[in-house]
DNA sequence: GTCTATAGAAAGATAGAC
DNA sequence: GTCTATCTTTCTATAGAC
């Protein structure tokens, strides 16, 4: 056997992080299959073994990217829960996510392209979502349907703050834009 | 001359028309010059005589948008700035705007797509996005730097919330989210 | 499993008749 | 100004060699 499980898995990953490279710079429609394989160092004819189309592999791109986000991180040993969660929100309404090719979130870089898909895809797309505000809910220390609450306003937030700026041409709107979204997520967070 | 420029302008409403309501319920990539003049009851042929490029009617698409949008009208008389203010962002974020096919707003609907197209583009998104959180910012009855901050917090909510809820393919959370970006957003009006 | 080659379908833009 | 017809490019997906 000339290629190994191993082997064909490190494909599909890198065709994976590829994907979440390309779609969320360029939008879906605009990133071919050729472009895909290409910044993962293969052809376009590899694809058809690891993925059944190209929705297919936008479904995949959002799932790991979901797992892979910074979101998704634990919070140190000693640090209180609500504190982590300012140092996300902090992190995810940053310059440095606008640019972030590596792990961004898809959720903000792609919210009106998912619209436009095939069911599977928002359906993923409202499942990570529910995961995020569940998150959040915990975070904020209880789940009480008050908290809930603040935990879906303040999603919304942090992904339009995100996706906005992210259309913007003028630099100093991205930095008001940005402290503007911080400065009221930290209220929604303290006060809770 | 058989047709007059009269004729010409009406044909141009009713492409750009077409466009804001094709566009927004499909993205830019998914929608053809054939499908926007079939609406407008044209064949491509015609469309040359009206826009440069497809992504000519983009932009005059959003600006036509921006100027339609219920969000730039004025307050009845005797009805107070603040309350005028209320209202529109109710019915901003509730349902039958997330359906609107004729008077939606492109920024919500189409956020992401703006940001993977030419600058030229962006940039009247960029327009609109300053014009929209002035406008917040004079309804919040004055405009120092912290209306100001505020106004646009609210209006990258009010877009993120919009733009969210029309991924999802849960009825029950596209309810729980406008709530929630309802009630966050009435905090930030009434804390001004 | 990955490659090259190609089928087959679409779409943006242009040309020329009316 | 609007039409039909077409040029040209591009893309997804498949077929078959290695």
């Amino acid at each position: 056997m000339p290629y190994t499980k191993e082997h064909k898995n490190r494909s599909r990953d890198r065709i994976i992080a590829s994907a979440i490279t390309l779609f969320s710079s360029r939008g879906f429609d605009n990133v071919t299959l050729d472009a895909v394989m290409a910044h993962a160092g293969m052809t376009r004819g590899a694809f058809y073994n690891h993925f059944n189309s190209k929705q297919d592999l936008y479904a995949e791109a959002m799932n790991t990217a979901a797992l892979q986000s910074p979101m998704a991180s634990d919070a140190p040993k000693g640090v209180e829960l609500v504190e982590h969660l300012q140092c996300l929100v902090e992190n995810y309404l940053s310059k440095a996510h606008l640019q972030d090719a590596i792990n961004p979130c898809l959720m903000a870089f792609m919210v009106t392209d998912v619209a436009n898909q095939e069911p599977e895809v928002r359906k993923t797309y409202t499942r990570i979502f529910k995961g995020f505000s569940k998150r959040l809910t915990e975070m904020m220390d209880g789940d009480d349907t008050h908290h809930k609450q603040h935990a879906q306003a303040l999603a919304a937030l942090m992904i339009g703050g995100v996706a906005v700026c992210r259309t913007f041409t003028d630099a100093k709107l991205v930095d008001e834009v940005l402290a503007a979204c911080r400065q009221l997520a930290a209220t929604v967070i303290e006060v809770d």
